[in-house]
DNA sequence: CGACGCTTTGATTAGAATCAACTCGAGTGG
DNA sequence: CCACTCGAGTTGATTCTAATCAAAGCGTCG
């Protein structure tokens, strides 16, 4: 266990005793703009689990929609397997973004949730959430806003899938990646990938290795410094262009043989 | 106009006046498992449009969310146009299905909805209906339900989308729409395509030949018989097959096993 | 150290996009 | 009534992207 697991854990025990109030999710969380009083409310329903291990699961697919998760830390996969045995990456969890809303249809969990790293998560018991919903306008808001992203979400990923080609959906994939974490307060230029090439693969539609050789691409290009899972965003600027379809204007000079 | 147009227009009037109690989509629409008394409630809210016509839309990207839709009869289609101009199409909403919680997160609609065919829908003030929604406990649910059908179906998409090659995404696509129109009391072996073969293509993530193919392509092998926008199913059995990842040929050598 | 998993790189190939031409039918107007 | 256009759909030829097959680096962890 290295250090910075080792603090984080610190942090997370405290603010598992001190619960939503104090969490620092609070703003993107549920709790987001319900007052105090209320937020009690909210608070004792929520079951603060102890750490998750990488590869735990919080669900399988089948299982009765119980709780909704959220990750105070860490992060997730949600992974669909199709019959013919190919995974299909559903979606990544960062910390503040609920997890298991694919039961919400049919009351059955459609894909499996699995940590990609170590990882405390809260658990909602989706039941009371509801229940207490009711009672509180500012949460029943709340709850409809973030499961409207988690539809967002979709929709991105969708549009990240769709006639788009490899390179536009790796570029995509680090500047949506890298968006999302600085939503919550993390670096969104240099970051450690929590997930393997493969998940990124199976999230974004493609093969293995044209996800490696996108990446040595982008580097050659000078856009992002990756080694391994280390990746750091050098060109912003370049990267949001390649990202949204305009196609590299091809400068005079520019090195692109591998 | 012809004569069914004139049929299902005078049904239509009739239901309009009758209100959520006597529509025939009940079961599946909000309404569902909701007492008749509680059912005023939510219908006093529900604002009855005039007929829509094809190619008109309910809202457009950006526009704010007033809000949700829901089709009588006819059919939508939620359109995304990416900024280097071409259309994604998000989904293809029959009656029965809610229209427009693609604001849900932002509370900014991010894709056009547009009328594939002359329509009637019912408009549902969204504020409203979560006021309501929260003091009915079973429309709460049903929202609930309603909402995460249409995840659901996003997460369908998805998943004929990637990783999938072109004649199994359409058989995907066939197969599914005829499973929804069989749910709303329609014939899900011989029915008629609201929408064209761009807006397939533009669905599917694919060329317009290569839908044009494909159909070509499921005839000649005796599972369809395709007409323009008419299609009947012949070999439902076979199209399943198709569409849920087994090679296509090959009856010798029983489909491989997982 | 050695074995294993993850990643990168290389060579070949299959599948779909693209470009282009042609058919068909509906609607229009001379 | 027929020639015309226009849009939708089909079909063919060619090109090119990314999958597949294959093998070699690299890092980590017993």
């Amino acid at each position: 266990m290295n250090t910075s697991a080792a603090a984080s854990s610190v942090i997370d025990l405290a603010s598992l005793r001190r619960g939503c109030a104090q969490c620092s999710l609070r703003q993107l969380c549920l709790p987001a703009e319900i007052g105090p009083v209320d937020l009690q409310q909210l608070d004792e329903i929520v079951r603060r689990r102890r750490p998750v291990e990488r590869g735990e699961w919080l669900f399988r697919t089948g299982d009765r929609l119980g709780s909704v998760y959220v990750a105070r830390d860490g992060a997730f996969k949600t992974v669909s397997t199709t019959e013919d045995g190919d995974a299909q990456v559903v979606g990544f969890h960062l910390p503040g973004e609920l997890i298991g809303l694919d039961a919400l249809g049919t009351g059955t969990h459609r894909c499996d949730a699995v940590a990609l790293t170590t990882a405390n998560v809260c658990e909602v018991p989706f039941e009371q959430l509801t229940t207490i919903a009711a009672q509180l306008p500012s949460l029943q808001q709340q709850l409809m806003r973030v499961i409207g992203q988690s539809v967002g979400r979709d929709q991105d990923h969708l549009e990240m899938l769709v006639r788009r080609q490899a390179n536009e959906r790796i570029a995509l994939f680090l500047h949506g990646l890298g968006e999302r974490l600085s939503n919550i307060g993390q670096c969104g230029n240099k970051f450690r990938l929590p997930m393997g090439r493969q998940d990124i693969a199976d999230f974004l539609g493609l093969a293995l290795e044209t996800v490696s050789r996108g990446f040595t691409r982008l580097q050659d290009d000078g856009v992002i410094v990756v080694l391994g899972r280390s990746v750091e965003i050098v060109d912003v600027a370049e990267l949001h262009r390649l990202a949204h379809g305009c196609e590299p204007p091809a400068p005079a000079a520019q090195a692109r043989q591998r």
